[in-house]
DNA sequence: TACTTCATTGTAATGATTACAATTAGTTTA
DNA sequence: TAAACTAATTGTAATCATTACAATGAAGTA
């Protein structure tokens, strides 16, 4: 439930000492909501009608907040601007070629990966990044019916 | 050897009408001798005394040129600047997290991924992204020292 | 040589993000 | 509760990588 895990996230920043001020809470609501891994701006532009005063600098700031604590992951890909998605399970991303869209999807994790990385290098593995690239069923079904015209 | 990739990168940038000029030489030669993912401003700065008079736009425009040649890979993390890689095999990358060096290694593809990522998602999969993150040798060394005074 | 096309250069524009100083809100203390 | 302190928000300016653009130069072609 979404609720709940709002309610969790307002518990785990409150432990930390950061105060819950209504905008934190309206992004973070927000963010919980979404399924589509908003950029800070995307963020703005939404709760602009409930925060006819907020900056934009807040968002920034707080998406900071939120990502320092564990609660947000930051996703930055080549283009544009970053985009934040609410921590809740591990998972990967696809995303289409074509349209953008960021899909989630879950994998077992990759350790034998991150085992023959760290044997051949020398390094001493903390983590790993996946992303898996595409065309999204609706831009397939649009690519086939541009094909039929 | 690297003087055989230069010269099979020449031919490919004159087969795809693209002229040779001494800045995409440079640049080229350059990026082939490099092994450090250079950004623009590091080959623009390193190009500096030979061409005194070479704009940061050339090395942004050839970059692109190469990059539509498949000639060079476009590295993008999410800070900062973008890193370029001289196409040669396919390989990955494992990036230590204190200094920031980027390091090759090699891995058997990761097939099995795709095809479960396609099958939960209904995408049609072109290609996948993966980077390894970790403390390389030497930021090991350095964090033991660190830790004996 | 004249014409055409492509490349380079210098500089201005762009756009996301951050820095900063002033103001406001929340918390603690007396 | 009021004063004092601390943290958060706001508006705006600064930053910085990258791109756009117009003018100049070089190369290729007839
Ligand atoms: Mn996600
Ligand atoms: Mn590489
Ligand atoms: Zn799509
Ligand atoms: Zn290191």
């Amino acid at each position: 439930m979404s609720g709940a895990m709002l309610k969790n996230a307002l518990v785990t920043l409150k432990e930390s000492g950061v105060r819950i001020t209504p905008q934190r809470h309206a992004i973070l609501e927000f963010l919980i909501s979404s399924e589509t891994h908003p950029t800070a701006d995307e963020i703005y532009k939404a709760l602009e009608h409930d925060f006819p005063n907020m900056s934009v600098a807040t968002v920034y700031n707080n998406l900071r907040v939120f990502r320092n604590a564990g609660l947000v992951k930051e996703l930055t890909f080549g283009d544009a601007s970053s985009r934040f998605d609410f921590v809740t399970h591990d998972h990967y991303h696809i995303i289409c070629d074509e349209c953008g869209s960021i899909v989630d999807f879950h994998h077992p994790g990759l350790e034998e990966v991150e085992r023959l990385a760290s044997y051949v290098t020398g390094f001493k593995v903390n983590s790993h990044r996946l992303e898996v690239y595409g065309v999204c069923p609706s831009c397939q079904e649009q690519g086939k019916a541009s094909k039929a015209n």
